[in-house]
DNA sequence: GCCGTTTTCGGCCCGACTGTTTTCAGTCG
């Protein structure tokens, strides 16, 4: 048997969901099997190597008796009965109707019962024969839906990345704000949360006149297709392949609108569970209290800080809201002071002509100077990248006396650049350049640029010998994964984040969009363990370095505050600190302390 | 299927839009 991991025990609870749905079982049944399906997934500790190892299985929200020995069953033996008993009594293929936009457990048992419907392509050929229109509650218009649904999910989209979605988001809300009697336009969603990609665009705009919002939507140049459309809410596939929902609310329902449509789906629902307990309603208007005669009175909805505040909290910043400790933390009043843009006061990884990037060094230090930077680390590739004309020994040194030149020439007009080296960790685990080159630098950044499929094992233990070297400084894109197009290689993180602490090292949340790696469960993880994180751009021209916004989203999300962050450190304590990690102090690291606010309850 | 300092039974988040089963179920976010 293959060994089971938490993401293989989530998605078997997926699938009986999705199959008791369709079978029409207690929708709460359903809902719990969905609930525990996240909070598997989300645990950290690897569930079922636990119960190898004989530990009895921790108290997780949402799993009770039944689940608990669910679980257990499917550690021991990849599947449960449960499951057995399910795909005998429907298609195993039939789960992917459900993912058909339109189609719902009703529909889908509506098309198997009567069509005998079990695949996607079985689907296609019944609407494509007209007998889909004939089954009650279909017509014409619904069966063509779910033809052109099925074709399209074949070329299925991918999420946008947060910094493509950015360049469509910001000129839409600037077109909607033109409308007469338009107050605010909001970008709210996964967007606002900053996650590293955004699956649609949620838009929130305030107006007394909402069918001149809609008229302007609707005329909006980049709109392809208008999916729907009413009075207050429509949505939009925009040429880009992105789709939009705008939604109008009046003025004084904005904060209640903004949570709303923030989200996540999970925090809403765990606030709204609050404001239940407390005897109030939350939906995008406001929070109601119940009044006589079934009447309601309205207690809160201007601002989200009323939002909050009425269910006992304080203002939760969008990146945390996910349910995964945030409300609790809020409950404690112990929610982390996150990092912002303006903390940072340095740049710890970039790149010049001199190998892959397209900017001067001067150019590159005049850029950052603009941006507020107080000091700019130009680290190059190292020899083993090639095709980056990466420097050998020679062009470090080379470098290294261009760099004191222009520092000179700098001095005293607020910019300081560092000399550093992005250098390659090589699969046996040395560095791509020697120590006498290393010693000359300010800082070393090491990286992982090739072998990305070595087994678990021995990628770790790589990382892990690079990292003995005295001069590593910063560990760079610890994962090695590339946004909707590259797997992270498989390593053991908690082990390269404990050597980081014992070593003195810092690790890169690298702000490259394609990248924004730490991820965020691995920033928590970092900081939980006592370690830096640097908030680096890996600029490879002058308009990378303001990547660094999405590099700081990416850290608020991990719960990352300014002291938790090497690069807000002034240039001063930057050297003393990345001295005492080359002799072997727990470096950059600061002390290990309490996490803030409990982990999710679930992990 | 889970959960409980109001409960071991009876709740479990809520509203808009669409198409069609003309008064509302199904789906979605």
């Amino acid at each position: 048997m293959t060994p089971v991991h938490n993401a293989d025990i989530a998605r078997i609870f997926e699938e009986i969901a999705d199959l008791l749905e369709i079978q029409e079982a207690n929708p709460f049944r359903v809902r719990a099997y969905r609930n525990a399906a996240r909070t598997v997934g989300d645990v950290r500790r690897d569930l079922a190597q636990a119960i190898a190892e004989g530990k009895p299985l921790p108290k997780l929200p949402g799993i009770g008796a039944d689940l608990a020995a669910k679980i257990e069953e499917i550690a021991g033996t990849g599947t449960t009965k449960l499951l057995e008993k399910l795909h005998k009594q429907l298609p195993p293929a039939i789960t992917a109707l459900l993912r058909i936009p339109g189609l719902g457990p009703k529909r889908v048992r509506a098309l198997h019962r009567n069509l005998k419907v079990q695949t996607l392509d079985q689907l296609a050929e019944a609407a494509r024969a007209g007998r889909v229109r004939e089954l009650p509650g279909f017509a014409a218009k619904t069966e063509a839906a779910i033809l052109q649904a099925v074709e399209a999910h074949l070329t299925k989209k991918q999420r946008v990345k947060l910094a493509v979605a950015a360049q469509y988001a910001e000129p839409l809300a600037e077109y909607l704000r033109k409308p007469k009697g338009v107050g605010e336009v909001v970008l709210c969603g996964s967007f606002r949360r900053m996650k590293e990609t955004v699956g649609d665009l949620d838009v929130l705009v305030t107006s007394n006149a909402p069918e001149a919002v809609m008229a302007q939507f609707a005329k909006y140049p980049e709109v392809r297709e208008m999916l729907a459309s009413g009075p207050t809410r429509a949505s939009a596939l925009l040429a880009s392949g992105l789709q939009v929902d705008v939604r109008v609310v009046p003025a004084e329902s904005l904060g209640a609108a903004m949570h709303y449509f923030t989200g996540s789906k999970a925090h809403n629902i765990a606030v709204r569970r609050l404001a239940q307990a407390k005897g109030l309603k939350i939906n995008e208007y406001g929070v109601f209290k119940a009044a006589k005669r079934g009447a309601e009175r309205r207690v809160a909805g201007e601002t989200e800080t009323t939002v909050f505040k009425a269910v006992g909290l304080p203002f939760i910043p969008p990146e945390l809201r996910e349910d995964a400790g945030e409300i609790e933390a809020a409950r404690r009043d112990e929610l982390p002071k996150l990092v912002e843009l303006g903390d940072l006061r340095g740049d710890l990884h970039a790149h010049t002509k001199a190998t892959d990037g397209k900017n001067t060094l001067r150019e590159m230090a005049l850029a950052a100077r603009t941006l507020g930077l107080e000091y700019l680390a130009i680290t190059e590739h190292s020899r083993h990248i090639a095709m980056a004309h990466g420097l050998d020994p020679q062009r470090v040194a080379k470098q290294i006396d261009e760099i004191d030149q222009l520092n000179g020439e700098l001095e005293g007009k607020g910019i300081t650049l560092l000399k550093g080296i992005e250098v390659d960790i090589l699969e046996d685990g040395t560095l791509d350049l020697p120590d006498s080159i290393l010693a000359r630098l300010d800082l070393v950044v090491g990286a992982v640029h090739s072998r990305f499929n070595l087994p678990r094992a021995r990628q770790t233990a790589r990382i892990l010998a690079a990292m003995d070297s005295p001069y590593f400084t910063i560990l760079a894109h610890p994962s090695g994964r590339l946004i909707e197009s590259r797997e992270p290689y498989d390593v053991d993180m908690l082990k390269i984040i404990r050597k980081a602490k014992a070593r003195g090292i810092a690790l890169e949340l690298n702000a490259h969009p394609e990248r924004l790696d730490l991820s965020d469960t691995h920033c928590r993880m970092a900081k939980e363990e006592g370690v830096l994180i640097a908030i680096s751009s890996d600029a490879h021209t002058t308009f990378d370095l303001e990547n660094l916004r999405f590099g700081v989203g990416q850290a608020r999300r991990g719960w990352i505050e300014k002291a938790d962050v090497l690069n807000t450190r002034s240039l001063t304590e930057l050297r003393r600190l990345i001295v005492r990690g080359r002799a072997g102090e727990s470096g950059p690291a600061r002390p290990r302390r309490a996490a803030r606010g409990r982990k999710r309850s679930k992990a």
